[in-house]
RNA sequence: GCGCCCGUAGCUCAGCUGGAUAGAGCGCUGCCCUCCGAAGGCAGAGGUCAGGGGUUCGAAUCCCUUCGGGCGCGCCA
């Protein structure tokens, strides 16, 4: 009997005895939390706080009466606990070993399928990293797809149907900003004293861009005229810088189901269809030759502009289409976006709640990140032209202290990331610590006899596992399917990181406590069953936040 | 001014939607390899959970308020 089980048998025996003695008390549920302090057992509940009011006795009263009831009247349950106590009005459990050893012989039977869930069929459409397509991606960049990354694939265990996107802001002023910086980079090739634009993207990540298209067309467009060149040097710009930051995404480790173009949208007809959809709904007005969005009924500051007195429908009014878009083909939708967008909260719900999808629309706003190398601030200006890319962070600390430094902290905390500690190869640096206790059981494994190992996985020898040390660890490993439940419904995929140090922390304490390969050949077996099954489950964690896990160091 | 986040150990942060004596890492002080990877483990010191009210059996957690910090408040994108 797997530990959920025995806990549910526990809780219908209890619901069942509080029915009898206490016939006045609407019905309860038995909930069971991991208590704080190791000594009180395996889980704790709580029910009986919630009686003692009805029954007029202590909370410690009505927990002592129902564990001797459960004693008296529900003997087969209770065999399944080494200790059930009454203490402080709370009631608290330890499993029996055999229940922790059926733990570990599903993990092993499961493998790196153990607790995901089959489809649901909920469909939740999850969008992160969006950037805008004038540049490579940068640190922010880094975090949201760390956090967005890690977020999809915990939904996907879970059973959700995820549908993964980008927005490409390829609309709008800024792409002709782009393209005029380019074409002064391509002037500038003939002519360096060309000057270049104000207002432009000053960095150098241009140049090349520019090298390519004089490479491929040479003087061709230098005495062109300006409505001849600017959207061919635009779209030049835009779609090979898209291509950069879809690399970059891929080479973190990150797969899109669909990058899709806004401007694409304003041509499909989309934006003005969907802005008229809104319009119908009876949600807009116009003023001053403008068409507004009653934002202001839907918890925003103030009504927006969706359509410009010139007849050109501003950004938000693509959002609104984009948004539009995505609510209709998914049960629930959700954005992640960087520091700078904290007034998007209410305005984005408030816009899903006017389209008729209330409640389907969570905004996370990932926090600001401070690069230090060390004790010294990294610049990030992107007036200065020096910005520090996503792929320069990739080069100097590696995808894997990447993703890990980047989810490690709750999304809405601010985080500052030290890239002299995440190449570190030193007890400060957690990432270390996790792929560490995976290597340690690869090396352990490999000092083992290989026929060892095999009977270790058929599980035989399991019930040799007693020790505290042992059980603690079962019950680790045990607690990862509720751990990614938890990441997905609080959208906190940072304690996926906890949790990979947690298992790391009670395998190393395992490690030193219990000696693995000793004489005694069942005892052998079992902890090797054990090293397994953390082995796989550490694999699965890391895996989940996209680090890898490697079988040596 | 308004809105959204945040304030927990010297530092960086957890705290599982209200539970027990407040948790971890780093740093500090001491221990632990004749034995599977010491990139590890154990122990100790360190807290007015920013301050003040309220809700109740019970609050770091929920509500109000004050203070402090970050970000956002264009017919820009």
């Amino acid at each position: 009997m797997l530990p959920d089980d025995a806990l549910a048998a526990f809780a219908g025996a209890v619901a069942d005895l509080v029915a009898a003695r206490y016939p006045d008390a609407p019905a309860v549920t038995v909930a069971f939390e991991a208590p704080r302090r190791p000594e009180f057992g395996d889980f704790a509940t709580n029910v009986a706080f919630s009686l003692a009011k009805v029954a007029r006795r202590s909370p410690n009263d009505v927990a002592a009466n129902l564990v001797s009831d459960l004693r008296e009247h529900a003997p087969n349950v209770a065999a399944l606990f080494t200790a059930i106590d009454a203490v402080a009005g709370f009631i608290n459990v330890r499993l029996a070993p055999v229940v922790w050893q059926t733990q570990i012989a599903t993990i092993l039977r499961e493998g790196t399928n153990f607790g995901r869930r089959a489809s649901n069929g909920t469909r939740i459409s999850l969008e992160f990293g969006s950037a805008n397509p004038t540049g490579p991606l940068v640190v922010v960049q880094g975090r949201t797809l760390s956090i967005g990354g890690t977020l999809a694939n915990a939904l996907r265990y879970c059973g959700y149907d995820v549908f993964v996107e980008w927005i490409i802001n390829d609309a709008g002023s800024q792409m002709d900003t782009l393209g005029r910086s380019l074409y002064a980079r391509y002037l500038q090739h003939f002519d360096p004293s060309h000057p270049f634009p104000e207002e432009g993207y000053p960095g150098e990540y241009l140049l090349p861009i520019a090298q390519r298209i004089v490479a491929r067309d040479g003087e061709r467009w230098r005495d062109a005229d300006e409505s001849v060149w600017l959207p061919y040097f635009a779209t030049f710009g835009r779609d090979t810088l898209v291509a950069e930051q879809q690399e970059t995404a891929k080479r973190f480790g990150v797969a899109y189901d669909l990058w899709q173009s806004e401007r694409e949208l304003h041509e499909s007809g989309k934006v003005l269809a969907d802005i008229e959809r809104l319009r119908e709904l009876g949600h807009t007005y116009e003023s001053e030759n403008a068409l507004f969005f009653r934002a202001s009924e839907f918890g925003d500051d103030k009504d927006r502009v969706i359509i410009r007195s010139d007849g050109r429908p501003t950004y938000y009014g693509a959002d609104i289409a984009y948004h539009y878009e995505k609510l209709k083909r998914a049960n629930r939708v959700i954005d992640i976006l960087g520091p700078d967008h904290h007034g998007y909260i209410n305005r984005l719900k408030g816009l899903a709640e006017a389209l008729g999808y209330p409640g389907a629309l969570d905004v996370l706003i990932a926090q600001q990140i401070t690069l230090m190398r060390g004790t010294e601030q990294v610049s990030m200006s992107k007036r200065a032209g020096n910005i520090i890319t996503l792929d320069d962070i990739l080069d100097e600390v590696g995808v894997d202290a990447a993703r890990f430094f980047f989810v490690m902290l709750a999304t809405d905390s601010p985080l500052t990331f030290d890239l002299k500690l995440a190449v570190e190869a030193s007890s400060e640096n957690p990432v270390y610590y996790v792929q560490y206790g995976h290597a340690r059981i690869a090396s352990v494994l490999r000092n083992a006899d290989a026929a060892d190992v095999e009977a270790a996985r058929g599980g035989d020898a399991l019930p040799r596992l007693q020790e505290a040390a042992e059980l603690a660890l079962a019950r680790r490993l045990g607690e990862l399917p509720r751990v990614v439940q938890g990441v997905a419904d609080h959208l906190a995929p940072h304690r996926l990181a906890k949790y990979a140090r947690d298992v790391a922390s009670d395998f190393h304490q395992f490690y030193t406590e219990c000696k693995i390969l000793v004489d005694d050949a069942a005892q052998r077996r079992a902890r090797l069953a054990l090293c397994l099954a953390t082995k796989s489950v550490l694999a699965q964690v890391l895996d989940l936040i996209g680090v890898s896990a490697p079988e040596t160091m």
